[in-house]
DNA sequence: TTCTTCTGTGTTGTGTACAACATCAGCAGA
DNA sequence: TCTGCTGATGTTGTACACAACACAGAAGAA
C-alpha cells in the first residue's frame, strides 16, 4: 500500500493500442510524412490499422487537442500549420523547461541509458559524413525523449515532450524551403554533434544541472538560427 | 496576412459544445461535485447535456488524457483518486511555472481584468466572515484563472491551468476529511485573501515579476501545509 | 461450511448507417 | 464573358445497435 503501484496503462489491450496508433501518427506529422495542410482521410486510415473510425477517431482528437491536427466539419482532416513566429511561445517556455530538468528530481541515468546516449552521439557523428535530414530528426526525437527521462518528475516529462512535438517539426520545414539548404544542414548537424557531445561529458560525470544548462543554451540558439534563417529568406526572393 | 487572425475555436458548433461540457465536467470534478471513485455513466450524462454518447465519449476522452477520468473497459467511468506524496512533483513544477508567468511575455492588464482582481478580492473577504468551502475553492479558481491571463504566452497559461486542475482537488478533500476541518479553513482563508491582496497591489504597480514571486511562495507553502496536516493526520487516528 | 463454477446484469469499446456540412463543377441568365 | 445558383460529391459529426468485458451472486460439489 505504500507509494502506490506502478499503475502502467497496460491492462487494457484497446489503451496499447490507442498508445500505438497515436504515437504512429504524431511522428508521422512530426517528420513530415503528412506535411502541414495534408488532409487526412479518417476512413483510409481507420482501413490502414483495421479498425473503424471510431476508435481512430479517438487518436484524432487527442492530436487535434495537442495543436497538430485540425478536424473541419465536412471538409478533412488537416495537418496544422506553423511557423517560426508562432512558436516563439513555445520556444522561450522550452527554454525555461530544458533547466527545469536538471533541476526538479533529476535522476542519474543507469549504465543502459548512457549507452543509449552514446548510441546517438555514434549516430549522428555518422551524419556528419553522409547528411540526412530525415535521420536527423530521428536521432534529435530519441535525444529529446532520453533527455526527458533524466528526470523523475513525470508531469514536467509530459510536457516537454509535449511542446517539442509542436515545435521540432519547423525545422524540417524551413530547411527544405531553403536555397542553402546543404548547408543549413551540415551547420546543424555539426552543432548538433557537439550538443550531445557535450551532454554526454556532463552525464558521464553527474552534472545534470549542467545538461539542463548545456540545453537550454542549445534550443536558444537553435531557434535564433532558425527566426534569422526564415526571415533573411523572406526578403531574398 | 500579417501576423495570423485571431483564429479563434468559434466557428463550428459542434467544438463550442465540446469545450462548454468539458469545462463542467471538468469543474464537478475539480469541486468535488464528482469525488474522487465516483461512478459516471455515460448514458446519464449524454442524456444530461442531450446528445448521443458519441460526442461526449470524445470529453471524456480528453478528461481521461488530463488525467481526471479513468474509464475501465466492463466497469465504468470512474473520477481519478488522488493523495498529496504522488501531487508532490506536480506542485514542484507549478512552483517554478508561477514564476514564469511574471518573466515570459507579462502583459499589463487592462483595467477591466484589475476590477475583476479587486471583485474577487472582494470576495474573499466576504469569505472570512462566513467561512464557505466550496466558495473559497470557486473563487481560488477563477483567481488562478485571472492570474494565467497575466502572459501572452499561451502555451504557458494552458499549462498552467492544467496543472492547476490536477492539484487543486487535493485542497478540498484533505480538508474534508481533517478534525480541525473549521481552523484549517479559517486558516487558508486568511491566508488566501492576503496573497490576493498582495498580488493585487503588485499589479496595480505594474510589477509583474513580483506577482510571480509571491504566487510562487504561496504555492510553495500551501502545498506544505498540506503535506503537514495530511502527515500529521496519519499518526492521529 | 467453503470453494468453484457459471450465469445474469451492467458497463465501456467498436462497427456502421446516416445526418450535417463544405466545396466544386455545371449551367442558366444577363 | 461573367455571375449567381443548384445539384452532385465527398468529408467529418452523430446516433444507435451490438460485441467485449468485469463483477456479483447463486448454485452446486467436496
Amino acid at each position: 500500500m505504500t507509494g502506490g503501484e506502478p499503475q502502467d496503462e497496460s491492462r487494457g489491450a484497446a489503451r496499447e493500442r490507442y498508445e500505438r496508433i497515436y504515437a504512429i501518427l504524431r511522428n508521422r506529422i512530426c517528420l513530415l510524412d503528412y506535411p502541414p495542410g495534408q488532409r487526412l482521410r479518417e476512413e483510409d486510415l481507420a482501413e490502414e490499422f483495421h479498425v473503424s473510425r471510431t476508435p481512430l477517431r479517438r487518436v484524432l482528437g487527442r492530436l487535434e487537442d495537442e495543436g497538430l491536427l485540425r478536424s473541419v466539419h465536412g471538409v478533412g482532416t488537416i495537418v496544422t500549420d506553423i511557423d517560426i513566429d508562432g512558436l516563439q511561445q513555445v520556444y522561450q517556455l522550452r527554454v525555461e523547461l530544458a533547466e527545469l530538468i536538471g533541476k526538479l528530481s533529476p535522476v542519474n541515468p543507469e549504465e543502459a541509458t548512457v549507452a543509449k546516449f552514446r548510441a546517438l552521439l555514434a549516430r549522428a557523428a555518422r551524419l556528419l559524413d553522409e547528411p540526412d535530414a530525415r535521420e536527423f530528426a530521428s536521432v534529435n526525437m530519441e535525444f529529446t525523449h532520453l533527455l526527458a527521462g533524466l528526470t523523475a518528475n513525470e508531469p514536467l516529462r509530459e510536457i516537454n515532450e509535449r511542446l517539442y512535438y509542436q515545435t521540432t517539426r519547423i525545422w524540417l520545414k524551413t530547411a527544405s524551403k531553403l536555397s542553402q539548404y546543404r548547408e543549413m544542414l551540415v551547420t546543424e548537424m555539426t552543432i548538433f554533434h557537439r550538443e550531445i557531445a557535450d551532454i554526454v561529458a556532463a552525464i558521464e560525470i553527474g552534472n545534470l544541472e549542467s545538461v539542463g544548462h548545456i540545453r537550454r543554451a542549445h534550443i536558444a540558439m537553435s531557434f535564433q538560427r532558425l527566426h534569422e534563417q526564415a526571415h533573411s529568406a523572406d526578403q531574398s526572393p
